[in-house]
DNA sequence: GCCAACGTTGGC
DNA sequence: GCCAACGTTGGC
């Protein structure tokens, strides 16, 4: 299984819509890396669920329900989305300082190249996420 | 609200 | 195919 990580701006979509919502499709990707990231979810496949701008901070955990298709919202071939539902909600959030202050995690994505908003996620990075939100 | 980083566009 | 200009994103 590989991991993922999504941001979203609470304001345009939060964690807590995410949640009554049961599942959405991801889309408004308008980036060719994004998108090529989008297109290597498989189903089964966990993301990590972040808010960028408010919060900045890794909120929970998603699961990819259905795979890449055209993005509904745009008449345009190149762009995808994908569906995803919420699996559950991290104890205590993960934040962007939390994140940068860990030198485990200085490669992630979400580090590097902080305006990407579809990033692939090692396997021993999202344990590491997972012990921080669980040591809170 | 500002600005740095980065991706995209378009002129040559 | 290069590169400058421009737009967007997101942290601060």
């Amino acid at each position: 299984m590989q991991y993922w990580l999504i941001k979203s701006e609470p304001f345009k979509y939060s964690w807590d819509q995410f949640l009554s919502d049961k599942s959405t499709f991801w889309d408004g990707v308008r980036n060719y890396q994004a998108r090529n990231n989008l297109k290597e979810m498989k189903v089964g496949d966990h993301c990590l669920y972040y808010h960028s701008n408010e919060g900045k901070e890794i909120v929970g955990i998603a699961e990819v329900i259905k795979e890449h298709y055209p993005d509904p919202t745009i008449d345009d071939e190149r762009w995808v989305a994908v569906d995803v539902k919420p699996i559950r909600t991290l104890k205590n959030t993960v934040t962007l300082a939390q994140v940068k202050s860990d030198a485990r995690l200085d490669q992630m994505a979400l580090v590097r190249n902080s305006r990407l908003s579809v990033g692939p996620v090692k396997e021993d990075e999202f344990n590491i996420i997972m012990e921080l939100s669980e040591n809170g």
